[in-house]
DNA sequence: GCAACGATTTGACTTATGTCATGAGCGGTG
DNA sequence: CACCGCTCATGACATAAGTCAAATCGTTGC
């Protein structure tokens, strides 16, 4: 792309204001042109990443409660979003708590993998607009339209668009009508070789998702009811990238899972950091499977779920859960 | 250090202003205080580095002179500043500059060293404040008072603070009266093990000084301006750390640099990121010995330098200089 | 128990910033 | 070359943010 000529007034604007503390009226001054426009330019400049804004999440780390879930389940780092205080919608809160956390994960140069389903929307919808070029977003799953959400591609793209990385799509859906379609497909070259470069990702955003009727895979067609139920019969408890997992966690082996295209959930487990985020409480078992099976090592969660996971793994008399051991 | 509750406030504050985009006024209504507290509390949390605003440096590099420069010299990046039109003074640009690439560069978890002079100590007064706890930062050469300027385990302590970093100083003088007594001090497991773990660093930051009379070694008392020119006689051309190279970047094996406590050139050359500084015009030919030492990946310099730079490279004929081949 | 101090809060004011309707510039097109 | 459609620039206004002196609060020392 050619350089425009407003871009680099942009940046100047940007750099004399944010970089060395100049008015706005000073930065007009300075490169001939009206406030007002300054003020635009520095809009542009925030909206295309080239100015950063963030803020430490560590308000949500420092509490004793996440302490506590770190200590228990081997998770890396835990933020917890409050529900009880004046404070804000949790439901509104979490998506860009994790956007930040999502960000404050990130390095440069780094590969990272996104997964998909209505939690993931939301954060690609509130993710601020950064200047990572360098970085390279991949899809975690096969396509699937939804009605009422983005459709995977669409969350990769996005997520990319805003941190001005590279995202990498894969033209494949997730689910096929035969098995033995989709271990052709998953066979073909161009598939093959994108999924085998999942596990090379430094970081992986998804959430878990639940198996009952109003799950987001029955909603979008994947499966329908009657179906996801028997799955459920044969040892289903959760969705982690479109897959079906058991109550430890592990890939089942079932029909709907042989006819998925996604990420080898052993190829998941291979990411160095990989956030969970859990907004819905009616999500508990499908968190503790996740948890059980290694799919979290940074995990954000509301407290009332921190509170009945901590119960539940004590009960159990659990222990932490290591990568390494996974 | 206990946390405080005005902290919790001010994390809130800044929250939900940078990240939710609330107004003063709404985030004032929601924490129950003045609008006037939550500016106060808004300024804390940039000044703590709870909020950090950076500005892409893309501008500096964003040059035909940069890629040129890139090309022959083999140094990763190059930034320019420009000396020509209306901008700023580049005196006083380049160390905000430096300051703004010195944050892009490092990552979380990362151990930088910082060297000593007076461009370091400029870079480290315009230092944005940040949140990079799980960054080390250690000085890298001995200690020296002088006058007009920090101490360099000033310099290391003030870049730790701005940053939230662990600074790890290092309590030997810069130069002794002995060579002797240099010897035994460097033998000591205290200084020989902070030493050691210099060439771990990811990121190193330093200029390169002169051997003129009013070089920073001669002002700072480490060598009379006699001493100095002999120095000059043996080869000396310019200063890295407080240690006197030849005209190949070398060390030279001379009576200073026996009696000097500093990292190892060898070290620094092992550093992945060598970051160097240069502002003065004066300082070209200790530029170009520090070029062909190996000692920049990453090279801050004025329009004007970056030219001759150019122009002595390409007469000399000389070729890329790989860290691998130094 | 009270004086004295520092830290924090706030209301009132000043200053800076955001916004929007309007107009200017500019390249393509019939 | 006149028209359109576009982006960009600007002045004027509305709004938000920064500042500061004075008041309040909480702690410490005597």
């Amino acid at each position: 792309m050619p350089i425009r000529n407003t871009d680099q007034i942009m940046h100047k604007a940007a750099w004399l204001y944010y970089s060395h503390g100049l008015r706005q009226d000073e930065v007009a001054q300075k490169l001939g042109i009206s406030r007002a426009s300054v003020a635009t330019y520095l809009r542009r400049a925030r909206e295309t990443g080239i100015v950063n804004i963030s803020t430490s999440t560590e308000l949500f780390t420092d509490d004793v409660l996440a302490r506590e879930l770190e200590d228990a389940t081997g998770v890396t780092t835990a933020w917890i979003v409050p529900e009880d205080r004046q404070a804000m919608d949790p439901t509104a809160e979490m998506p860009v708590l994790a956007a930040s956390v999502f960000l404050e994960l990130i390095n440069k140069g780094d590969r990272v993998g996104v997964a998909w389903g209505r939690t993931v929307y939301h954060i690609a919808d509130v993710m601020p607009f950064a200047d990572l070029r360098g970085v390279t977003v991949v899809q975690l799953c096969g396509n699937l339209g939804a009605p009422y959400s983005y459709r995977p591609d669409q969350c990769t793209t996005e997520i990319a668009r805003r941190l001005n990385a590279e995202g990498i799509n894969f033209y494949a859906p997730l689910v096929l009508s035969s098995e033995r379609l989709a271990e052709e497909l998953r066979g073909e070259p161009v598939i093959r070789e994108q999924l085998s470069t999942i596990a090379d990702c430094h970081l992986a955003l998804y959430s878990v998702g639940g198996i009952e009727d109003d799950s987001h895979l029955v909603k979008c067609g994947a499966l329908s009811a009657d179906e996801m139920h028997r799955m459920g019969e044969e040892g289903a408890v959760g969705v982690i990238a479109g897959q079906l997992i058991d109550g430890d966690g592990q890939w089942v082996n079932c029909a709907h899972n042989r006819r998925c295209i996604s990420a080898d959930l052993g190829s998941i487990r291979a990411i160095e950091k990989r956030m969970l985020v859990v907004q819905e409480d009616s999500k508990f078992e499908p968190l503790m499977a996740a948890l059980k099976g290694g799919f979290a090592s940074h995990l954000v969660v509301t407290t009332s779920m921190a509170r009945r996971v901590m119960e539940r793994w004590q009960r159990d008399g659990l222990s932490k859960v290591h990568a390494a051991t996974v």
